[in-house]
DNA sequence: CATGAATGAGGTTTCATTCAT
DNA sequence: AATGAATGAAACCTCATTCAT
């Protein structure tokens, strides 16, 4: 008798969780290219072929994992900003943004870390870019309605401190 | 008429330099990993081979590299410090180092860059590491002659400053 | 109420033609190698693993094809032959040769390109090239019983002519 | 002293012919994937990594090689028909493939075989059958010139003899 | 009989390094 | 000092096959 659709779902889900978590702890204290798919898998206590059965390239799963931190931050955040009148959203979300990091700082040091990689992954890198500079337009548009002088330069100063700040806090 | 020893040691310090000079572009831009041995030398307009007879390995390039630099700028603030008297050494220490990075801003990418990436190169992660622990013990000492409340904890702060600084300007 | 013996027999052949049918279908357009068993389990609507339960292996997967249209054309062909005067069965068993491969031809584009790839399956190669150098000896017995001059040599020339016809015909 | 540009390009030379000659005769013998790179390297008697050195890829080998054969014979093929009398120059083409099919037949097994092996590759195959079908062409120009009635017709034939009594020659 | 996640041998490919000249 | 062909370990990746349910 064969396994129901739900039971061979949860098989899928727990193995590529494991896979996923055992490559990020890795990457993040190895390194990606010095991470092989093997030790990965070694590590994991799954053979080496599994990975590909979820993910197409050791790149994919690299990208795989930054999405969806990248994905579960701003969801969670863009979730909790509903309550906030709307001249508070920008320092809630910073306030935000530095909680979340703090409660899940392994994975973000790779994030962090991967920004400063350029030989990691060009898509990789290009995504979190792709976050970062959206939330300096976020910044400027807020500046904007609120009249500021130059809200253009306000929001590359805000983002800077506010990159920077994450940048100390998740290379400590 | 044969060559002398010092057009010999010309042509070596030419060719090594040339290698290196391209080696830490190539590094810089498309990061250490992706950046073949065999690319440095093509970049270069050198055999591939050539390479090992200055250094012993990719890896001790880059070493080489990062060490040459760090040595260059502590030399030369250090010289300069000397003129400076004992109690504005250290204010003058970090005007000194934005300049120096502000001026060879390409091979500082790449040292900033090398400190997030600890699949680049243990050893050259400890060295750049090292020099920054240093920098903070000395501040430390100097907050201590200068009777500061909590000299270690001031000293970390700065030095996070100082390096927080840093960081944002090779990124930018 | 229980299934009967047949209903299952049905099953089974249901299952097996279906794969065997889609793997025939597959192994034709893109050829044996390139055709994984995950991609006609796919395109045959069932599990990966239920091949393996008709077939040991994907060799002998493709072994059975072949053979089975082999042993079914002669069946059909050795049939419709009893009923022909022995001095016409040669004539005759070229006509149904070239009928049966006209109405079947995609099975026998299938076999055709196998005589030629060597690296498909050394026995599914042999199977074949056996069978076409049966035939030769039929020719032969039948010209030496017609008195022909040089049975042998007739026989090479008459049996090359029909399968490359056969080629021709199956590689249009 | 390095070698001179001379002798390196023996080297090549060299290294590059005795590949591509056991590679054809590898994947001619055992088919194409059915011969792995490291067989083949074993069999010339060099590393495995050689022959990147030479080739993108297997499959650029392939082709290169297949490339090379059609080439050569078109080329010599074109020389001689330059002394031929223009209404003649068809019937003695045909005559100067066959002589040149004959005299190197083991690298013509291998184009044959491809021709009939789908999955081999496609660049490949796709090189073959536009030779043969430009050969087509020619044929039909010729006909069109001596005004035969049908020229599309009597072409598709030609070609399909000459071509079928090359397979019957290369497979025998 | 049917399922598809899991396995791992074996393939292709890369590239730091060596070495004869 | 300089050359670049040659090496081969080790990486990534594929896919036929197994097996628990």
């Amino acid at each position: 008798m064969p396994r129901t659709k739900e039971q061979f779902g949860d098989m899928r889900s727990n193995s590529k969780t494991i896979i996923a978590d055992t490559a990020l702890k890795l990457f993040t204290i190895e390194g990606y290219h010095t991470t092989s798919i093997s030790k990965i898998a070694q590590e994991a206590g799954v053979a080496i072929g599994l990975m590909y059965n979820y993910y197409k390239s050791k790149e994919d799963l690299l990208v795989s994992i930054i999405d969806e931190h990248l994905q579960k931050m701003f969801e969670s955040i863009t979730r909790k900003l509903n309550q906030v009148p709307e001249n508070q959203k920008i320092p809630k979300m910073i306030d935000l943004m530095i909680e979340v990091i703090m409660k899940e700082s392994s994975s973000w040091k790779l994030i962090i870390s991967v920004m400063f990689q350029p030989d990691v992954s060009k898509i990789a890198n290009e995504r979190i870019h792709n976050v970062f500079n959206h939330q300096e337009q976020l910044f400027e548009i807020y500046y904007q309605d609120k009249g500021v002088n130059n809200p253009a330069e306000s929001a590359k100063v805000l983002a800077a401190i506010l990159h920077g700040a994450i940048l100390q806090f998740a290379c400590s």
